[in-house]
DNA sequence: CCAGGATGTAGTCATTGACAACAATGTAGC
DNA sequence: GCTACATTGTTGTCAATGACTACATCCTGG
């Protein structure tokens, strides 16, 4: 090989590789750009010149993440079984991920929620929920679910599998198991899909306070 | 006012408030010990008096977030009305909070998972929990809810929900307003619970990949 | 063969978190 | 009153970091 040679020649790709590593040990703080360069041994600018600043890196980071996750999401929904275990499946791949790098996810959802994010990573961070919406549609269409609103349906279930594959991800769920609870959690939506939705009454309104409390909290 | 003596005397105090305004402005990155310093007048060594670390700093930045949410849920849970309502409101003062905070809550999050976090992070994070059961529980001794594991339950819903603060607090719900997000949330979620569970077969069991793709995918 | 872009290097700067030594303040016990 | 002492804040310092600039080396195409 002729990794000696004055270009690495795939250093970019090895600092995303390295950088994957690195945030799953060490968190997001203790990512650094000077220590990636050492890790392979490079100079400490070097990463500056396939990734502007930090956040570049990060935002790369985020790419492939969303792309390894959201290729999961979609072979599980491609696989074959009726609607549900479909369902099941895709949840299941969702917090699969989840577990598996669980602070790549962190740094995918605040990246995504960074007002400078590229229309790409907006986009590709929802394509989970265009899957759920698909097969929810199909569900729907074949008369296995009570009919509503898909759009809505789909988003209220995308929200759910999140908040299933975030609090997994925090390993936030003492004596429960993860599948356990994902079972759980697509039993229920399901179950409430198959139903459907009783009464559309309008909501009582959030208060919407100006909640000072938190920062006066510390004057008394 | 003698503020300009030589003890500011509710260092700690404005610390945490002047931090809690900050890392709403310019996230927890933009956060620096030196700067708040600064803002407050003191010297630069003074906050680490108050605060170990940095970290010690967010600790107590999420203990009082954790709260500040409980309060607003326990409140909430209190008030009149049949258990539906009082679901539906739960849940709303958990969004808006979420809303109203987004950052603080990435920061009550990141840090409640954090490996040594303190057992009253650990604990008073999970009071939405006990809440949520607490109302399931009575619902369904009130045969308003078909009968069935409460505790999965309530940790489903709390699991929900707490996605759908997430996500709204990242703002990622482009035409969707939160207040009917969270209505549609409950109300599946309610549909659910009425319904019950048909049968609870066995999770096909998440393939468990080593997924290697993450780190392989650049070697192409 | 050489012109120029891409890639990596060396050097530098301000900022930061953390620490240590010291000063001012308040307080408890005598 | 007065002195020991812990608390709280200050100044000084250090290594590490992200970001920038100028420069070196390599590769490719004409």
């Amino acid at each position: 090989m002729t990794d000696q040679s004055y270009h690495h020649g795939k250093l970019r790709e090895a600092l995303l590789a390295r950088a994957t590593e690195s945030i799953e040990e060490a968190g997001v703080e203790g990512l650094s750009l000077r220590q990636l360069a050492r890790d392979l041994g490079v100079s400490h600018a070097a990463p500056g010149k396939h990734f502007r600043d930090k956040q570049a890196l990060l935002d790369a980071l985020a790419l492939d993440g969303f792309r390894a996750m959201n290729a999961r999401i979609i072979g599980a929904s491609e696989a074959a079984g009726d609607h549900r275990s479909r369902f099941v499946r895709i949840a299941s791949a969702y917090v699969d991920f989840a577990v598996s790098h669980p602070v790549l996810l962190a740094v995918m959802h605040s990246t995504k929620h960074h007002p400078d994010a590229s229309d790409e990573l907006r986009s590709i961070g929802e394509d989970g929920l265009r899957v759920a919406r698909a097969l929810i549609a199909e569900a729907m269409d074949a008369g296995e679910l009570a009919s509503g609103d898909c759009e809505m349906l789909a988003l209220v279930c995308f929200v759910s599998l999140h908040g299933a594959a975030v609090l997994a991800a925090g390993n936030l769920l003492d004596g429960t198991s993860i599948d356990s609870l994902t079972v759980a959690t697509t039993d229920l939506l399901w179950a409430g899909m198959i139903a459907g939705i009783p009464a559309t009454q309008e909501a009582p309104g959030a208060v919407h306070e100006p909640l000072r409390e938190l920062t006066r909290r510390h004057e008394s």
